[in-house]
DNA sequence: CCGCAAATGTTCGCATTGCGCACACTCGTG
DNA sequence: CACGAGTGTGCGCAATGCGAACATTTGCGG
């Protein structure tokens, strides 16, 4: 999948209005016009017409003086999800897994250099990072990240590792280009990827990559589990045999459609 | 919260570019220039156009036939759930309750005829029903719809009620509007609402309303079981009273923001 | 309380941006 | 291979969206 733009096919209104929904967020739920014209760098009438339009389709709302967003706002996210027929098909398998292991099951997308959540079976169990779908990971530094990536070829690969921000997030972390280009050569190889406190201290997961009818990696599964609870050993020997078997029996059910 | 609309005032590229964001769906996962044309009752070129430029905006991409949507569009989704801060506060608070009774705990607000859910604890009991953030439900035939709708002021209410088409989803679905009516008036008074196999046969559930600084309900947080499982004394008798004190904290920690 | 400046919200003339017609290209069938 | 149907695209033009300027509101100081 590519990207094409030409700027006489561009749609400069749609862009302005699509900048404005997006400009609502956690530390601005509510805005004026004034308040959305400075967020945007639009001009007041233009924000007031986006804004009003977003109104009339029910997508923002107004007391006559802030706007906010509307729960609608909800269904433009889940066209994605519902397009994308996976989460419906995994989901029982995952919960199944959950059930079996009684540890937290995800299913994630590449998105640039990240991880997107689009399924998620969760436990109660103490976790440091409260996750769900549409929440975002550097993919460089989570389990089903490095599985996503193993299904890149060599040139996407090399276009994402030059494109890389090398971080530190723990002590654990990797942080040289070359380590994390033969780590995932290896998990390429052997078909899943283990993450043991990369992301975070105390986070440990292992992925397996979802395979399309033609053989690519079209998303991973993972379970996720504390490092105080549960140890490298086991999650090899248990829960990683599960995991695969899992991801074979959503894959099977995915060649169906 | 009311609608403001004006013609002059209307961006029609705005809302046919976000038609055409809307035209993807599980039936629809992939589409051609054509197809999209067709879906939505736009030209070919208007729908080239807007489709382009949602390819160069990073929400759709495209083989150079087909085009699909991104993962990047459930960023505009969540845009909603960080900016209504509701479901981080709640979500510890719904999964302690949740790790007492043993059932799925989830939040919704009202929006229109429905509920939509915006915070979620799941477990891996059987349920009828698959639920998500996102995810939509009838508000008369739901514990939570019916908490929200008795937040209504009597005016409210009534447009509601005129506007609702009565449906039977069970056996035990009220399906008399001045029943309804007078079951929303109890919730009103008692302040929580049951549902006994209202919307799916074997589904029961219990509600509380979670209240702002002003006595207004913005949510509904609630308990869902299964009939098999859990006797309506037992919902009654065990549940509630973890429910409403839940809901009692949760709206003391929204008052400090 | 009043005056004034700053900030915010809105109208309408106009030109640029988005439109769709018509052409170019591709595909499928006889 | 020819032809018709279907699909994708370029470009002239006017309708749509723009922002300058005006109207209204707010906040501060005397």
């Amino acid at each position: 999948m590519s990207s094409v733009g030409l700027e006489r096919d561009y749609v400069q209104s749609l862009s302005r209005g699509l900048t404005v929904l997006q400009a609502f967020n956690a530390d601005r739920p509510a805005m004026t016009l004034a308040d959305m014209s400075r967020a945007t760098g639009l001009t007041r009438a233009t924000a007031r017409r986006l804004l009003l339009t977003l109104v009339a389709l029910g997508f923002v709302c107004t007391d006559g003086r802030t706007f906010e967003l509307t729960p609608r706002v909800l269904d433009l996210g889940f066209a994605y999800v519902s397009s994308l027929q996976l989460p419906d098909i995994a989901q029982p398998f995952m919960e199944a897994l959950s059930d079996r292991v009684h540890e937290s099951v995800s299913a994630s997308v590449l998105d640039g250099a990240e991880i997107v959540y689009v399924a998620r079976v969760n436990t109660q169990r103490i976790m440091g990072i409260s996750l769900a779908i549409g929440s975002r990971l550097p993919a460089a530094w989570t389990s089903m990240g490095r599985v996503l990536l193993a299904g890149l070829n060599d040139d996407q690969l090399d276009t994402f590792l030059d494109g890389l921000v090398m971080t530190e997030l723990t002590s654990q972390s990797i942080t040289d280009v070359a380590v994390l280009r033969t780590e995932i050569h290896a998990v390429r190889s052997q078909g899943y990827a283990f993450i043991d406190q990369e992301l975070e201290e105390g986070i440990r997961s292992v992925a397996a990559p979802l395979h399309d009818r033609r053989g690519r990696t079209l998303a991973a599964v993972n379970v996720g589990t504390h490092a105080a609870r549960v140890t490298l050993k086991e999650l090899r020997g248990t829960i990683l045999p599960d995991l695969l078997a899992t991801a074979r029996n959503i894959e099977s059910q995915l060649a169906k459609r």
